[in-house]
DNA sequence: GGATCAGGTTGACATCGTCAACCTGACGGT
DNA sequence: ACCGTCAGGTTGACGATGTCAACCTGATCC
């Protein structure tokens, strides 16, 4: 199992081996301390301390690891198109949930742990833009980047939370809970930037005049 | 520093000052990797395996600490009353995000990491039972449990950001954050409820509707 | 006054991240 | 043809950590 050793120029290969495996392991124990580097040394058949010729330390190379992954995500969010800007918006919602999803270590790794890294700066700018689209199309007011940040919260606390709590009790289907939080947080924060902080119609009559504003919202055209 | 030994029957005091090391230790570091066993042990002045007397290993005693935490969290979420179930419903929000950046270690351990305990389970049905008064007020439509679950997200979203990336640019202020972020989960699940899974008014006429919406929302009469 | 047993301690082990020192074989210059 | 050089590794060790089996000790009870 001895990988045998580069040729001059070519010590770089040994880099991308390393993170191929570490992925490899990451994805397979589903625990960034089951990463060793004595074990990704061991599967890229090389010794232990190899691994500090293209990575600082065992945190450099976690990190470098989980970031692969966000490339691939802003790449999805980028795909997830529609004329619509509102509607654009919801689709990029779902592509960023839906990939963290399917990529739980690496999001957790990166997202749910202390860091100061900006792992996210590239996913947020994507929808930053879409929120401004929104803005200009009159569906959202206010000021983009706080708008966003709002939304980002609402997206990344339904993917946190069924990731680090799968054992609880979760009364609607993945896929529908996404949908709904997407559509809470999208109309959320349509509305309640449009209404004053205080001066809300109390509670008993709220109801009903939430019932006569939302049909108002309705196409009853088509 | 070497402690005297517990009379028979008292063999439990330890276990108290363990937790109060342990906790301190946490609260100093900010994080759980300091938190060694060794440290513990010799700053209650004990030996190292003694900890075994009371905590079945690390992850026992890590858990123990912070599910202390949880139980004074329940009791102010019990503290934020208000006539106004809405309004209720939005304290007990603000009550739950204001006491997770006052304890960033503790919510980030029990929260953050993948397991399989319901440390929250009791703030979640504080949380269900306002959102059941909302419900029975007419405020909100829907499932109360899953009606809860969104919220939820949208507020373990904003403080579990906020705690992760210290080093986001964030474009509002932590109480404005929160406060909004807490608004968009009240206003956005009213309301998103409401409306049909598709053939809400296209954007361009969705904005001005919205306008015409929301001022019917505002209580002109006072 | 000796047995008992709760409440610890001692000493060791395997595993981990990390580092200094050493090795080795391809390549260019002469 | 030979020899230095240097990229690309390896060896061996260190200290820290979680964990466990075996041992100790002093209050209490018959």
């Amino acid at each position: 199992m001895r990988r045998v050793r580069a040729n001059p120029g070519e010590g770089a290969l040994l880099r991308g081996e390393i993170l191929r495996v570490a992925e490899e392991l990451l994805a397979e124990t589903g625990t960034e301390q089951a990463l060793t580097l004595r074990a990704v040394a061991a599967r890229a058949g090389v010794s232990t301390p190899s691994v500090y010729l293209h990575f600082s330390g065992k945190e450099a190379l976690i990190e470098a690891v989980c970031l692969r992954a966000w490339d691939e995500l802003a790449e999805s969010m980028r795909l997830a198109r529609a004329d619509d800007p509102f509607a654009r918006l919801a689709r990029r919602g779902q592509a960023y949930a839906r990939f963290a999803l399917a990529h739980p270590t690496q999001y957790r790794v990166l997202l749910m742990r202390p860091a100061d890294h900006r792992a996210a700066q590239a996913c947020f700018d994507l929808m930053l833009e879409t929120v401004r689209d929104c803005v200009e199309a009159g569906v959202l007011t206010g000021e983009p980047e706080k708008l966003a940040t709002r939304m980002w919260a609402a997206i990344h606390g339904c993917v946190s939370l069924l990731i680090a709590q799968p054992g609880f009790p979760w009364p609607e289907e993945i896929d529908d809970f996404v949908t709904n939080v997407v559509r809470m947080a999208g109309f959320g924060t349509a509305v309640a930037e449009r209404l004053p902080r205080r001066g809300v119609l109390p509670t008993p009559r709220l109801g009903p005049a939430l019932d006569a504003a939302c049909r108002t919202l309705t196409d009853h055209d088509r």
